[in-house]
DNA sequence: CGGCTCCTTGAGAATGGTCAAGCTGCGTGG
DNA sequence: CCACGCAGCTTGACCATTCTCAAGGAGCCG
């Protein structure tokens, strides 16, 4: 994975050149950004930051899976936020996390010292445009997600989370679209607001119903997708995740 | 309500100018919005614009209170916004709209032709950040929303959405914070991820815990804030809603 | 005084949660 | 190289919260 030192990496080369925050950017304003960027790896499992600490830098996610969750006092915990390959995390204008943010798997950040990166914003157009564009897609699909937590089934649930799977991870392959699930069943539950035994049970259904085969627990195998958007209550494809 | 005619309503006088996503700009910022927009009224009840609609407009909201809400095929739905005084409707790059929006009272908007808007935004930073800013703001209040969905109880969910409104529309009187609902029970429903029955069934037993005093359905009597925020579930004030 | 819409309350059903036991796969250390 | 231990997963039995269906009350407008 290392293929450069970090240190030295260019954004030039950087795999989310195209899609980050950074997409719009010219040669030149690339160059001001990289001064004020710098790289850091959270092994699988680590805390990034605590709701509530201060909050001294924003990020791209270059690579991995990160989560945004929210808890209460007595434990109860719902993820709110699932952040992958070129997602940003952070507000510049804000010096508090709201949420905890957690590595799934083992995740490099892009990070910008936030108030460098606040300042930037105010003259580039590029940066703060791309952003604003991010931040209301990913306003979009909390709003959808809303609609699953709310109103769906544990059934629809677990098939939802599993159409997103497929969609953003699956390799196509002559048997169907194949995967492995970066999140546990735990985690699961708490992305959908349900139990991690009702999460094991409803994937046996969807199992013994034939929309998906597996291997073990984590590797997936969805033979027809549009069966599997059946089960999730998504009539046609109202899309969900950022 | 109407004290001018609505053609004539100037800027400077908007009961909005420091909250809404003109705030920052300055008087011959304001020259340049006051080009392009145009008031429309809309009864309570009606529909401002269908989910998959054309968007040809954003706007912000002068009175009132409207809603968003994505359904289901087979007729669930959620409400995934709750629109009110100054706030924002619509996105500039967006040219569909993702929710239906509905005026739950009597509403008026300050309407922006949507592509006019999006060029401004280009140029003018004052709304581009503000816009950023609010749009930040309402991504924080969706996913703290997603912990209510996805992990209160009934009693909880009612709770809070009666400090929301508490804080929001409540007036300090001797016997404590009185606020009228702007929502039926099947809104509040819909909001919640209830059942309107469900709904009523926990406002009784509020009553009857004496956390709220009521006259009719809609009048409500918040003796001691404290008290209903413990029924929330929310310990300290992790703050709901933008 | 109807005839609405909105709200309340009850009885029974069902979805999903809780508690508990045991399985699987993997890494570590004897 | 095997045994142990542990994290993650599965499955079962039972239970509780919330939903569904149903009937009826309150307030408002024509």
């Amino acid at each position: 994975m290392e293929l450069a030192p970090l240190a030295t990496r260019q954004c030039q080369d950087c795999p989310i050149r195209t899609r980050a925050v950074c997409s719009r950017c010219s040669d030149d304003e690339l160059v001001a950004l990289e001064e004020i960027k710098f790289y850091r790896t959270y092994p699988a499992g680590s805390t990034i930051v605590w709701a509530g600490d201060a909050m001294p830098f924003v990020a791209s996610v270059v690579s991995g899976c990160a989560s945004l969750t929210r808890s209460m006092a007595d434990g109860r915990t719902q993820m709110v936020g699932l952040l992958l390959q070129s997602d940003f995390l952070g507000d510049p204008s804000r010096t508090e996390a709201r949420f905890d943010v957690t590595a799934v798997s083992n995740v490099l950040l892009c990070h910008f010292d936030r108030e460098r990166f606040a300042r930037l914003t105010e003259t580039n157009a590029h940066v703060r445009g791309r952003l604003l564009e991010m931040t209301l897609d990913e306003l979009d699909a909390a709003r959808e997600w809303m609609l699953l937590l709310g109103r769906k089934t544990a059934q629809e649930k677990v098939a939802s989370l599993l159409v997103i799977f497929a969609r953003r991870l699956g390799q196509q392959t002559p048997d169907g679209l194949q995967f492995d699930l970066p999140l546990t069943r735990e985690a699961m539950a708490n992305y959908l607001g349900l139990t991690l035994e009702t999460v094991s049970r409803q994937v046996a259904v969807l199992r013994k119903t034939g929309a998906i085969r597996t291997q073990g627990a984590r590797h997936m195998l969805v033979p027809d997708l549009d069966a599997l958007l059946g089960a999730s209550g998504d009539d046609d494809d109202g899309d969900v995740l950022a």
